[in-house]
DNA sequence: ACAAAGATACTGAACGTTCAGTATGTCTCC
DNA sequence: GGAGACATACTGAACGTTCAGTATCTTTGT
């Protein structure tokens, strides 16, 4: 299954062969097909058993602190990590775009998949803005899209052109300027922020 | 071509074939292999002829003005527009992923076609150093690489997730963040929502 | 003015290959 | 000796590609 996941990640679902992935786990095509229905089988298992535990693994890592801009920067860290040492970053993206218009059921299952980090992201704003270190004229839905939305395209331009985008520069960039952004006291209209602003 | 780029760009390079394409153009497969070498052909004929016009759109359309922020709303809303009214942009980020282990030649055009757009951009966020609207405490190179990720971020959620995504408001939003994250002076100003040129 | 000659745009039917899926054989360990 | 864990050989369908043939325009010679 790891070897499933890292030719579904580099080479899209319908670019990889089974024999391809058999011979990447040092097996052949039966011994796939042994362990698994089909081919969407395998790869939804890879999804779920896979992906879904990473997942989990990144919001269960960052619901134990307090400080939100430190959580930030810790779901920040662990993307980066599950796109550097594996490929369940690369993989989630790869096959959620190819997915979108061929495989409505698997795509599905990754807008939960974002949809779960939007809201956890979401919640982690808002708890941000209930301590103070954020500002509070900012939409949280809204928010979270954008952080979201800021990794993924950071995790693309990286898988794109290695040598011009470091990841882990990019992403550091990112949460400078996504803490620049929702520091309280830039309000451009609507409520002023709350006292106890701090940069940090 | 149109309706290459619209399979393209929905169901990728390997999830299309080219009876798919005659079918949405309304002709058969001998005719798509009249005017094509073959299916690589097509693609790189997509890409240079459209996506190439494209591009030189969105930056010819920009170079004229002198406010860096208004270029750079300007920038935004002609992904927008690209990304709405016809499938380019989908076309550009789904066809890029693909490629990325699939067709080094392809990739390597799609290289070119970022780094164009990031040089640009860098270039975008030098004018508004110079012209004191933008922070000087800031990379030009990794500013731009930041806007495009974003863009890119927003893009690819909207395509992923059009009910809770809604890419004129999040590009808007993600302009807004842009802003406050490149003002001066720290987080000082925001930029007004959808409206004329402001001083800055 | 008009027909012969050729270019252009396309059709429909093949062909070769790839690949998901299946059926059956083989080995190993309890 | 039988069941689990594979390997091997094969099938059927889809797909990229080629090609002979056809219809419609365009040019040219008389």
């Amino acid at each position: 299954m790891a070897a499933a996941i890292d030719c579904f990640a580099r080479l899209g679902y319908q670019g990889t062969s089974i024999e391809r992935i058999a011979r990447a786990a040092g097996v052949t095509k039966g011994a796939v097909y042994y362990h698994f229905r089909d081919k969407e089988d395998l790869l939804f298992s890879a999804v779920k058993d896979r992906i879904g535990g990473f997942e989990k693994q990144v919001l269960e890592a960052v619901t134990v602190a307090g400080d939100a801009q430190a959580a930030l920067r810790r779901v920040v860290d662990a993307c980066f990590l599950h796109a550097t040492v594996s490929n369940h970053r690369r993989f989630i993206i790869t096959l959620m775009i190819e997915a979108l218009d061929t495989n409505p059921r698997l795509s599905a299952e990754f807008q939960r998949i974002l949809r779960r980090m939007r809201a956890f992201l979401a919640d982690l704003v808002r708890r941000g803005q209930g301590q103070g270190t954020m500002r509070t004229d900012i939409d949280p839905e809204m928010a979270a899209a954008l952080i979201a939305g800021a990794i993924i395209g950071a995790e693309v331009q990286h898988y794109q052109d290695r040598t011009e985008i470091d990841l882990r520069a990019t992403l550091d960039a990112t949460l400078e300027a996504l803490a620049a952004w929702l520091a309280p006291g830039g309000a451009t209209h609507g409520i002023a922020a709350s006292g106890g602003a701090k940069t940090w």
